[in-house]
DNA sequence: CTACAGCTGAATCTATATATCAATTGAAAA
DNA sequence: TTTTCAATTGATATATAGATTCAGCTGTAG
């Protein structure tokens, strides 16, 4: 199915070789899901089961370990969505700062916002609070365009 | 201590009366305690504990039952600052949307930004994304004055 | 090929939060 | 004031995400 991880994964084995860790064949198969399902916000949960496909054997507690490695090699970013459990999503070495996340409150539907648009707003924040921003969490909770459609036919105001 | 709460209880009683719940001592104590720390950010097992010095024979059920009904009724807001729990917040009706958060990723401080500053964003992506924004939650990570001045003595470049 | 630090899976443990249920109580009506 | 009853309570059990432990296994440097 997916070829193209082949770079992705050298990209990891190089980052683990300097940290001191091993590229063992779970780690591998946990990236391919991820890589296999960008876009998809996948829980540690999610990622176990799929995972379990390929890699039978795997446990639980190894996908949660996973998680955790790839997210401090950087390769990952967790997410919350306020759901109870960590969403992971790939990290692309060209996005300088993270996009945002528009979460629908009907439906559960995560939609990606592209841009950051928050440069000005940060650097006033820097200097009026003199707090060095490193990373930031935007997201929006509202009706997704599906649920807004149906929404409008109920209400029809 | 803490003598003006008496406005927030009767406004709460209004609430209550209306859904037809009732104001019984635990919740008015829940209350008081979340006024008497107002910018504290408590999570339910902080509250749990301070409450139960006025109301010791409280159950930690009903401490994470009231602040649902609080939520619920407008009176208190739940955030998630990613450190497994939820914390509360004293909404004021006077604000039209929420603040914003500066959360230090090395002492775990949390600080309040006044203003919202995101109406231009929420405009643009309400109409290219067709999406229909209620609320949204901003936090921006990284280090606080304090930490930001002793990070400076030790890096020192 | 060898050695060994790092890794794994299974089981266990922890923490946060929810559900259950019999007994109690706030407050509306009489 | 007393009655009435749905809402509420505390104790306990349960659910769930995730971390920890440990004996045996395995990548990988040399």
């Amino acid at each position: 199915m997916v070829v193209f991880s082949r770079e992705e994964t050298e990209k990891l084995k190089q980052r683990l070789k300097t940290g001191g860790y091993k590229l063992t064949p779970q780690r591998r198969a946990v990236l391919d899901v991820i890589i296999d399902n960008e876009g998809k916000h996948l829980s540690t949960e999610e990622i176990y089961d799929i995972v379990k496909k390929d890699c039978p054997e795997i446990g639980l507690a190894t996908v949660y370990r996973t998680l955790q490695l790839l997210e401090k090699m950087g390769v990952v970013c967790r997410m919350n969505f306020d759901d109870g459990c960590n969403r992971y999503e790939l990290i692309h070495d060209e996005e300088d700062h993270q996009h945002h996340h528009l979460v629908c409150i009907n439906c559960g539907n995560v939609e990606e916002v592209e841009g950051d648009l928050l440069e000005t707003l940060e650097e006033k924040i820097e200097e009026k609070y003199n707090f060095k921003i490193t990373n930031h969490s935007v997201k929006f909770f509202g009706f997704c365009s599906k649920c807004n459609e149906l929404n409008k036919d109920k209400v029809d105001d």
